[in-house]
DNA sequence: CCCATGTGTAATATAACTGTAATATTGGAA
DNA sequence: TTCCAATATTACAGTTATATTACACATGGG
């Protein structure tokens, strides 16, 4: 079941970027503002996870958590302007679960709502671990065992492989991958795509015949798998 | 709840007399005349405490311990025969909880049953001591034993080893230790993890092959544990 | 009050990862 | 086949992350 999250950000940007990642991620979002808005669209969609801007015009963030608390006991993630102080017991005893000081990383938000909601016992569902044939991809212990054998991988090579590896069969192409495993936010050259390809495949040649890391020529690539094959996640 | 009782016993008279006893408390109880048997037993009917002899014909009661160590965290409690001399730093780094020496009053053993149960209550017993190849961390008495030695280690560097070694293998973040180890409302450098870790790993270096502090590049840090090993938690 | 010890920070050194650009190779269409 | 465009490969250097070291402050016992 799709988990709803309110974002609570006046600026226009933050709040963009953050409703494309919690999209991506399969959350249904809702926007506000500003305060009172905040609090009608709280009571209106009833959402399951708040990200709330401490900064805000008309009602502050102190305020919009304090009468959310009121009759909710919904998880809050707060976000901090940059240089603000955030004073954690204050924030707790007000009732947030988390805080994030901006400027922040998107996998930070990401990691946090994920661990909240863990928290909180609604499963978020996004599966950490993958398996095939003689592969695991573990994004838990952050790591590749190929063939029964540890493999040490670095961050982006792992996340783009996992990020291949959890859609067995379907192309993406460079700019689709750019955007979902390095980012929105992020521009460069859509070439770096194939040397990181490449590094996987030196890392993963010749392991099974079961799958296998495939240029489409002219589209991009895919994590393709044998069709008698199963995907087996935890 | 009843709760299972392993009782690993050669003695016929023993064993029964502690049968009778446990029974008359409550308990369920199951018989193990040899160390096979226990293990066999063991993982069939999943005890939530073991009394443990130490001569056993067949494996040992050492080796019975260990075994039970690698994959389960129920408490035991050894139990040693007249005379017989125990040596409480291997106890411990075999994942004992505690031991009681014949000849015993079942008074005594009840107490310790008890007064074990207790302790890792079984509702919300979190683990306080870990064990691993060479290396027990101990929350109760607050020590570590390296490879059979007595360790000094500061309580931060204590509680971060004990930490990161509740759940081997998942990495954390730098700032999720700063929020577990250090507090949620610790406001600190993140760098500092790192240097405890440093002074961590002085103490540990060299000491076992099966367990490591490693670093994930670009993440954090995990204990990361050789695959065949299992947790081993009291 | 002084000492020994723990803890955090900052500076520096080292190491690992990433992206780019230059070059080689391959695939596909005419 | 031949050429062009796309992809693979390589090497390198910049960047970022981590390790290490040294030091300063705090703490608590003697």
């Amino acid at each position: 079941m799709p988990r709803k999250v309110l974002i609570v950000e006046d600026d226009q940007n933050i709040a963009e970027l953050l409703r494309m990642y919690l999209e991506k991620e399969g959350f249904i979002t809702r926007m506000a503002p500003d305060g009172n808005i905040a609090l009608t669209e709280f009571s209106k969609s009833q959402p399951d996870l708040v990200l709330l801007d401490l900064m805000l015009p008309g009602r502050d963030g102190w305020e919009v958590c304090s009468e959310i608390r009121k009759n909710s006991t919904v998880p809050i993630i707060m976000i901090t302007a940059k240089g603000e102080t955030f004073d954690k017991v204050q924030g707790l005893e007000m009732g947030a679960d988390d805080y994030i000081a901006k400027p922040f990383e998107m996998k930070e938000v990401m990691a946090r709502i994920h661990a909240v909601m863990r928290r909180y016992g609604h499963s978020t569902g996004a599966a950490r671990r993958l398996t095939y044939d003689k592969l695991v991809i573990d994004m838990e212990s952050f790591e590749l065992v190929v063939d029964g054998k540890r493999t040490d991988v670095p961050p982006k090579e792992l996340e783009l492989l996992f990020h291949l590896a959890s859609s067995p069969n379907r192309v993406f192409t460079r700019n689709q991958l750019l955007d979902d495993v390095w980012g929105f936010d992020y521009f460069g050259d859509s070439r770096t795509v194939d040397v990181h390809i490449k590094r996987l495949r030196e890392k993963l040649e010749g392991v099974s015949t079961r799958w296998t890391l495939k240029t489409v020529w002219g589209v991009g690539y895919k994590f393709e798998l044998g069709e008698s094959d199963e995907k087996s996640a935890i």
